[in-house]
DNA sequence: GGACAGGTGCGGT
DNA sequence: ACCGCACCTGTC
């Protein structure tokens, strides 16, 4: 398969950052056969996989020829972040944002796909982060279909470290995760998800299209993805501000609690907190949400 | 072993 | 509306 590369300015896109601050699941650091303690990262999303590497200030994003197109879009490269990152700053000049500001600098929002975005956010209820990835990957594994990518070789490899294979797998068609069943997610680990798992599968199937609620003004967005059973408050926020852009959430979740304390300095129910969040952050909450999760996290 | 994880639905006030 | 609680399961 003939192959092509994006090249992004560092400043525009930290790899690190922005696969590590809990937007997306399917991603895999590397060390490059040949090239001495320069990571580089594998990414697959939907059916598409591409590899990533720093190369001084210029990041790499090589994948098939045909797939540039999506990835382009996935990264939201034709939005330049600097003049966010500068009202945003401007929003909240204090010295909490202003650290985690320059910890995440180079975080982009992916635009990532919203069916794969809402079961990865089912699963994630209540549930860490490893686990949630591995249940993903046999979910991939088992479902998905096999497609051939750029490989990567593997010489010079640091044994026990395993460079990306020339195959992978796609993200499951909804058609074949309701083939499958409710018990198939309960062997996989998903426990008392399992039932949501499956009914979601179906809701997408029989009712609710996806693609259509990208038409709806947020507050009914976030009605229609409440509707299905295990989306509660924070995941609704999540696939939102995820799958479908809408920047002007804040999804609260452990971690931002500990944020909220240490911005306003008082106590109050979550609903609460994301309500004073996005009034303080308005249209640069969802980026504010995220440099700050990776930063609390990292620390 | 027990606590914990990027919450959610449920049943109490 | 606003709590408080149980909850599958792998990992530390």
């Amino acid at each position: 398969m003939p192959s092509g590369e994006l090249c992004v300015p560092k400043n525009e896109l930290d790899i690190s950052a922005t696969l590590e601050c809990g937007q997306v699941f399917r991603f895999r650091r590397f060390y490059p056969a040949g090239v001495e303690a320069q990571p580089a990262w594998e990414l697959i999303s939907s059916g598409m996989r591409c590899l990533l590497f720093e190369d001084g200030a210029i990041v790499r994003i090589r994948a098939g020829k045909e797939d540039l197109p999506y990835f382009k879009n996935y990264f939201d490269l034709e939005r330049p972040y600097a003049p966010l990152i500068r009202k945003l700053r401007r929003l909240e000049p204090g010295p909490l944002l202003k650290k985690a500001l320059s910890f995440a600098r180079g975080l982009r929002l992916l635009r990532q796909d919203k069916f794969e975005t809402l079961i990865g956010f089912i699963i994630s209820t209540n549930n860490n982060i490893s686990r949630i990835r591995g249940i993903i990957e046999r979910l991939c594994a088992a479902l998905g279909e096999r497609r051939e990518g750029l490989g990567e070789g593997g010489a010079g490899r640091p044994a026990g470290e395993k460079g990306p294979q020339g195959s992978f797998f796609a993200f499951p068609p909804a058609e074949a995760m309701a083939r499958a069943g409710e018990n198939f997610y309960r062997n996989l680990g998903c426990g008392y998800r399992s039932p949501w798992l499956f009914k979601a599968v179906k809701k997408v199937l029989e009712t609710v299209n996806l693609e259509a609620l990208a038409e709806l003004p947020t507050e009914d967005l976030i009605r229609a993805l409440r509707e299905f059973e295990g989306v509660g408050p924070k995941a609704a926020d999540c696939i939102a501000l995820f799958a479908y852009g809408r920047h002007e959430l804040f999804p609260v979740d452990t971690w931002m609690k500990k944020a909220y304390r240490d911005l306003f300095q008082d106590e109050a129910p979550e609903k609460t907190m994301r309500k004073r969040l996005m009034e303080r952050f308005g249209p640069y909450s969802g980026l504010a949400q995220q440099v700050l999760f990776y930063y609390y996290r990292s620390a």
